[in-house]
DNA sequence: TTGCAGGGGTCAA
DNA sequence: TTGACCCCTGCA
């Protein structure tokens, strides 16, 4: 069948997409927004993302979702992976000058998936201060601990736990994930969304800004993080999140010196206007690539 | 082998 | 503006 320009077949316990562009599963679940894809010795990923665990593999022609189906593709997969965006037309935006085109070419297959509110919020307030590896393992000991079992095949795996669950949690116990100083804000934000304090159903109506101050009034929710959570959610794409390797790109390819996060935040939104959320994430990516500044 | 510095940020002083 | 914060890794 045909499904809003994709060609979309039935498989083996799969879905089969076709007319899949601009992506590449290396880029888009290694860029840095997301913590559940785990690389398979095939190439293939394996995820968790809603109460769904799949395969996710791709060969260039066709998109491959293990352990779904044309139900699932429709009605969660295809929003997920950003499929009716055409980044096309958003990389020939952003490649406005040298250092962009190199980053946008570098991360061709780079999409911002639009990933559930809460679990983005947790999953970048455990991110603070913190290596991938790292957080990557935190989210999986939570989300064993509290999440829900869900399979494929016959392996089990773990959905990510909704706020009740870390709101209920004593500190004590939820620390077992290792999380450490990071606990007590997970804790303290679930109960903000739990007592309805913030709104996630709110978030998206808000304009940019606003949406941001109500989230930094979250334990552990910074500018950054707010950003992240924005982005990374598909709320806004006016957002440049801006993280030591953001900012040393930016000092090190645009300003040719040491600059202020102010600056940052300000040159990104003249010069790449409400689109430069995905031009932050092609620079990211190309810069944790290239080590770009990690000598400084 | 052991010890120590510092990390993709936030908060409080 | 600066240091502390948990835990982990890299490097003497």
């Amino acid at each position: 069948m045909d499904y809003r320009g994709y060609r979309v077949e039935t498989g083996e316990n799969s879905v089969i997409v076709y007319g899949v562009r601009d992506f590449n599963p290396v880029h888009t679940f290694e860029c840095g927004q997301c913590f559940r894809w785990i690389r398979q010795d095939d190439g293939s990923y394996n995820g968790v993302a809603g109460s769904r665990a799949v395969n996710v593999s791709w060969d260039g022609e066709r998109l491959v979702i293990y352990n779904a189906d044309i139900d699932d593709f429709i009605n969660f997969w295809f929003e997920y992976f950003d499929l009716g965006t055409d980044y096309s037309l958003i990389k020939k935006a952003v490649a406005k000058d040298d250092v962009m085109r190199t980053a946008v070419e570098h991360g061709y297959g780079i999409r911002i998936l639009k990933q559930d509110i809460w679990e983005v919020m947790i999953s970048f307030i455990i991110s603070i201060n913190n290596r991938i590896p790292a957080i990557a393992r935190i989210v999986e000991a939570v989300s064993r601990m509290y999440g829900r079992a869900v399979f494929m095949d016959d392996t089990a795996f773990y959905t990510f736990p909704d706020a009740h669950s870390l709101a209920t949690a004593s500190l004590e116990e939820l620390k077992v994930c290792r999380g450490g100083f990071r606990c007590r804000y997970m804790q303290k934000t679930a109960e903000a969304i739990c007592s309805g304090e913030i709104s996630l159903g709110e978030l998206a109506r808000l304009e940019t800004n606003t949406a941001r101050q109500e989230l930094m009034k979250l334990p552990g929710v910074g500018p950054k993080v707010a950003d992240c959570i924005l982005l990374y959610s598909g709320t806004s794409t006016d957002v440049f999140p801006t993280d030591v390797w953001v900012k040393r790109v930016m000092e090190e390819l645009y300003f040719k010196r040491k600059a202020s996060f102010r600056e940052i935040q300000d040159f990104s939104r003249k010069y790449f206007g409400d689109l430069r959320g995905y031009a932050q994430q092609y620079l990211f990516y190309y810069a944790r690539e290239h080590k770009i500044g990690a000598g400084s």
